[in-house]
DNA sequence: TATTGTTATACTCTATAACTATA
DNA sequence: TATAGTTATAGAGTATAACAATA
């Protein structure tokens, strides 16, 4: 039996300020786990996390503006910059210049950066599905809840 | 009303194989939005994110060994090298040689660095209990064995 | 003037592997 | 041989701010 502590007989009721420390520090571990073990895989692709995550955002899409991505990733758009730079000379993903606005850029997959999407995004929803398979239909919903509640948090 | 699809009719009571998808997106949105709120606030600190992880690990004990720390930030031993660097030419940590064991050093928070955490941890618990305080007793507990079993999965 | 994106700084973190020195 | 930690390598990502071009 847990002995529930309570530091005086009023505040029974109520939640201690901190009481969400545990909590938080549960978020950051999960996700470090999580992350260790996406990224592992993504590195087996040749790619680092931010190219992964714009890869996939790209995927199945005819492309989007530059600040577009920049918004979907969280990636500020000066470190956006170097990212696609760098998926560009990897001859994965172009700049294009839409016509009737040359102020912005579109990004836009190659067909190698296609083919690369097709070949490794089912590949790691496999490699992910492999653990998050193991929830149940009713432990997805109330994560799903609890995570989005926690975004909005923020 | 929703239209609950499915692909055929022997399937309902099943779940797709990528129903986590948006489940998994959401927790690295969530954590995207986390740790970029918390990381504003620990940079007005002058410290950097692992920096903070290693300065709260060490607040209040009588510090531990390298490879103890790193296993507790999970940070890996080579990058921990680093960082342990960094903080000890700041003032803030120092490297003891434990008596009966010179291969291993333990990390201790210098007087600057107990000063460092017991000003800034209170204050970051604070600044994120803005936030983390929103959610109801019910809400805090559901996250907390939704995030543990998240963590069981990797 | 506001928006879009690049460039320039200056670090910090990262994985990985080889290496040293203890135990 | 196994463990603890450092060093070397080689990037990649980060925030921030100044900048250029276009709308």
């Amino acid at each position: 039996m847990k002995n529930s502590v309570s530091h005086s007989p009023t505040r029974t009721q109520e939640t201690a300020k901190e009481a969400f420390i545990p909590v938080m520090r549960e978020l950051v571990r999960a996700f470090q786990a999580f992350s260790h073990y996406s990224a592992e895989h993504i590195r087996n692709a040749g790619l680092t996390p931010p190219q992964f995550d714009v890869i996939s955002t790209l995927g199945n899409t005819e492309g989007m503006p530059l600040h577009k991505l920049a918004e979907k990733t969280l990636i500020t758009k000066g470190t956006l910059t170097g990212v696609i730079d760098r998926l560009e000379h990897k001859g994965l993903l172009q700049r294009i210049v839409p016509a009737g606005n040359r102020r912005s850029f579109i990004a836009v997959l190659t067909p190698a950066g296609e083919k690369l999407f097709d070949e490794i995004f089912p590949a790691h929803i496999e490699y992910l599905g492999q653990r998050f398979g193991r929830l149940s239909e009713t432990e997805l919903e109330t994560t799903a809840t609890v995570l989005k509640r926690l975004r909005s948090l923020f």
